[in-house]
DNA sequence: TTGAAAGCGGTACCAG
DNA sequence: CTGGTACCGCTTTCAA
């Protein structure tokens, strides 16, 4: 690789003019940076980004810290759609993404350590076990941080509005004519206040509404189990006064409580209705089409982005922010209309 | 951060002794290393990866490059996964992963130079245009390089068997006593082999059971296309003579092609057979459970992270292999028994 | 407007 | 067994 220092001999200036140059700096004169840039052009010149990040402390890169339980961070439905998102905002911003860890080879240290070692200039907490005191010293340190779907009162958060997303599904099957709506919940996971946000919210929007919400309307299921949501749903549906709409974690248990009803030989949305929550690509093939809230990817994404290049670029501006990404009703076709 | 200098000062030794020590080279005294380590420790040192990376000219990082394409690299149902196996995997060998790519704030350069750039050590080409002068660029320069279900015959290769695939799975039909079966197949991507390679697979395996495959038994399918796969399914049944299994290109088209057979009020798979190809979660979760050919994506992950891991330590030995990763039928329930 | 030199934090050669 | 020192490639201060 050709060094700043060849390029300086080859133009018949210093390595310090080259620099200069290169980075269009202003007490350099515009006929030198021309030709200098011209010739660093034609040998090829690349700067060595691992250089000027230790000159810098500054290496333009930002790590991505994921929990790696089954079913979490990469393995999630949609993570890596948000990953993806957040992968091309930060590039635009002149950043790259890097997998942050606790383990390498077979040195183990701590979070912060790692963050620090490799010398990223932020780091984005997504699925990880908030409680840890690994994680939790990475939040209490002065350290640019944003975290996924979590909020912690010192840094910013980037959150769906689970709340809002249930209260505007729950509205659209009012709509639809229905009174008798079930839900079947997920797991509380212990690091995340999700699970009660949208049951908190189905509550207040089924008071809001002036319906009641009989004790067996409402289960607890598990965001990856769809057995189970095919368990409940027989429940649900054997009930002497059973739901006319069944809601469920999400589009993957809708699923799972969709094969119950056609084991029944039931016809959705004509014997009974149901909504999923989430709009992967799969509720979109499904037949009828899952009526679900889908939640804008691309909006997360860009926001975690927009939210770390800020901490790290403007760390003075230190006020935490909490944003909420809204999602919209996708219509479907499993929510009937009712007469 | 503490750096190696002021352990050094701490102990009263010089730089030299005490990155010797800490790197448990055999020209330092037992005792002098203990202390070293252990003041080290205690004053909570932790190498710069960043100096290191600058002074061996190894930065330890491994770059994924991956097409943005709709629907593929971070957007594929399955590559996700592939990269978190990956990730573990170079991680458990003191690696880690950063995603390479070609605009970087408003620079634009190539993917060779971004490796170059940035400094590491070998790239991993999944879901990429193969054809671009810009890969072929990598390719055919000496840079550690692994791609990711694409063969170019100087470089590491790590690819699914879809040969193999079909095969198992058109046996297992076969087996089950189905003698008319149809296959709607993807789309011919142009930058991978993988479609004729399933089709020819198809067609062979056919011939070697002493099958006749119609014309009209192979129809050219999206995989990303649902409503075609459900369109084409109707065309299937609507012939004179219909099959009694349909093979699809990927769980997502079967879902489609199950849409269409419920419109009909039919019941697989006492009316009609379907299988699709992938395993993922979605086809575990229908009613009945899809009957597929699962990949084995934990394998892909680690083969891919051994190959390019070897072949940044032992570049002498570079003769490019062909990994071909095994999957296995999952047999659900939707293809029936024939008698 | 240009350049010499220090230094970012390490590693490794070579001398003692 | 230990240490002085050059150097990896780049940026920046300060002097010319």
């Amino acid at each position: 690789m050709v060094s700043i220092k060849e390029v300086a001999r080859r133009c018949g200036v210093s390595v310090a003019t080259v620099s200069k140059a290169l980075n269009d700096k202003s007490d350099i004169g515009e006929e030198t940076k021309r030709r200098i840039r011209k010739i660093a052009d034609e040998m090829g010149y690349l700067p060595n980004a691992t250089a000027r990040a230790l000159r810098l402390k500054r290496s333009y890169s930002i790590g991505v810290l994921i929990g790696n339980e089954e079913g979490t961070g990469l393995t999630d439905e949609f993570f890596p759609k948000v990953l993806n998102s957040l992968k091309k905002a930060v590039e635009k911003r002149g950043y790259e993404i890097t997998f942050i860890n606790k383990e390498i080879g077979n040195h183990t240290m701590t979070y912060l350590e790692h963050c620090r070692y490799r010398g990223v200039d932020g780091v984005v907490l997504a699925y990880v076990k908030y409680w840890e005191p690994e994680i939790m010293e990475l939040l209490e340190n002065d350290f640019p941080v944003v975290t996924v779907d979590y909020v912690f009162d010192k840094k910013t958060s980037v959150c769906y509005d689970y709340a809002q997303g249930i209260k505007d599904l729950v509205k659209y099957i009012y709509e639809k004519g229905h009174r008798k709506i079930a839900y079947i919940h997920g797991e509380n996971v212990k690091y995340v206040g999700t699970t009660k946000e949208r049951v908190e919210s189905f509550y207040n929007t089924m008071a809001e509404l002036g319906l009641k919400v009989p004790e067996e309307y409402v289960k607890a299921g598990e965001y990856l189990n769809f057995r189970k949501a095919g368990r409940l749903t027989a429940q649900l549906m054997d009930l002497p006064d059973p739901p006319t709409c069944i809601m469920y974690p999400n589009d993957f248990s809708a699923l799972g409580g969709m094969g119950e009803i056609l084991k029944r030989k039931l016809v959705i949305p004509n014997d009974i209705s149901i909504a999923g929550y989430d709009g992967i690509p799969v509720s979109k093939a499904m037949t009828p089409e899952l009526t679900t809230l889908e939640q804008d990817l691309d909006k997360m994404g860009d926001a975690i982005a927009q939210n770390i290049v800020e901490l790290i670029e403007n760390p003075a501006n230190t006020e935490p922010k909490r944003i909420l990404i809204q999602g919209r009703v996708l219509q479907g076709g499993s929510v009937g209309k009712l007469i």
